[in-house]
DNA sequence: CCAAAATACGGAGGCATCCTCCGTTTAACA
DNA sequence: TGTTAAACGGAGGATGCCTCCGTATTTTGG
């Protein structure tokens, strides 16, 4: 055997992951998305490879187990959040900019009818997934609330728990026909109510929101 | 062809059930609560025909598919809720009878870890179900609710609905490792915030579920 | 109590999906 | 460009789903 120079390091130096194997696992991700959505979390793996173009060995070598493809899916997915959360940051308005990321929570949950069972499995099985989804989601919300707070534009005694634990609650019951639509009013609503307005002009702003809840009232 | 008396009601005079049949039913649906339970939503039917001692082609006589048996195990366990209300009506306390019912509803919950994917997944489908259980469960909440208030022992401003989705508001998280405790007592400084007291007597007592709200803070 | 009719039973078997295994192919590195 | 580690694909055994039908059991009318 031979010592080579910078041999000892040889645990930091791993090979580059190659180029197909990368492409690839996006591929299945991405597929698994779109088939889950349309055929519930039962939809065949086979059918998710036959649409990213691999064999179904090459799935399996990335997702061993159905629940590792959902969790990854799921994980990517809330990652997007995130970034989204990270471009939200240098938009003008802070108060927007956290009342639009909220928005796209909710259409991350409408688009999501046929994860939505696969996810109630999944966290159930393995709680860390619920435990760094809300960690990263707590983040994203966090640092659009702070700035907003720091601007002087919004109370400063809510927290970002407090905020995405509403959300979650109003987003839970999704069954009704009209869901989405309430749950943006509402959304409305409270981000008006975490408003901080300034003297005078805002008074009359207040009253409309609350006329839309009482509008909505069944 | 001749008519006979009474025979144009022939619609009415089904024939009675076969004994077999009927037990074999409900034999199946011991078995999968049981299945369900422990292996979760995807456990294999024929292990629950096996448990059932039956063969897998009853199991499926009785249940066409997956989501009825789901369905059927549901709406058993929520009749027999509906009728440990009956029973409650008759306690002395009414206060102590609606306490109860909570708790048992607590307790269905905990011990449903396994169905509640299934239910996520049947609830999703046939929201018809959704609706039978929450108008059953509310009926039962509202006749032990109705007789409190009656007995002026409660205050009579909360909905039975408002009260049933307390309930399942609390029950939602039930990730957490200590959360049938926390939801108890949080059911319990309910239950007492809903109380009427009798003039002075009381005042002490109120100190009581207060502080030990304080002291479940994290 | 019996015979006929209705009903239910069980499980063999066809089919779909799961998942492993391994010979072949491809990309990284020198 | 050759070597080699890594990834690929899909055949195939195992398992579970669900239907179908010959057999067994129960009910009912006499």
């Amino acid at each position: 055997m031979i010592y080579i120079a910078g041999m000892d390091d040889h645990a930091d130096q791993i090979r580059k992951p190659r180029a197909d194997a990368v492409r690839n696992r996006e591929r299945v991700l991405e597929a698994a998305k779109a088939v889950f959505n349309a055929g519930g979390p039962e939809a065949s793996l086979e059918a998710v490879a036959k649409r990213a173009g691999v064999g179904i060995g090459t799935l399996y070598r990335h997702f061993p187990t159905r629940e590792d493809l959902f969790e990854a899916v799921y994980r990517r997915e809330v990652e997007q959040l995130g970034e989204l959360a990270e471009q939200l940051k240098n938009a003008k308005d802070p108060v927007d900019a956290l009342r639009r990321w909220l928005r796209s929570n909710v259409e991350f949950v409408a688009t999501k009818k046929g994860m939505s069972a696969a996810l109630a499995l999944t966290f159930q099985s393995t709680s860390d997934l619920a435990a760094f989804s809300m960690d990263r989601l707590t983040k994203a919300i966090g640092s659009l609330l702070d700035r907003a707070v720091a601007a002087g534009q919004m109370r400063g005694d809510v927290s970002p728990e407090d905020l995405l634990r509403t959300l979650v609650g109003m987003c839970y019951i999704n069954d009704q026909p009209g869901w989405q639509s309430s749950v943006l009013r509402m959304l409305d609503v409270f981000v008006d109510g975490l408003r901080v307005r300034p003297a005078s002009k805002a008074r009359a702003r207040v009253a409309k929101p609350a006329k839309r809840v009482a509008k909505r009232q069944r």
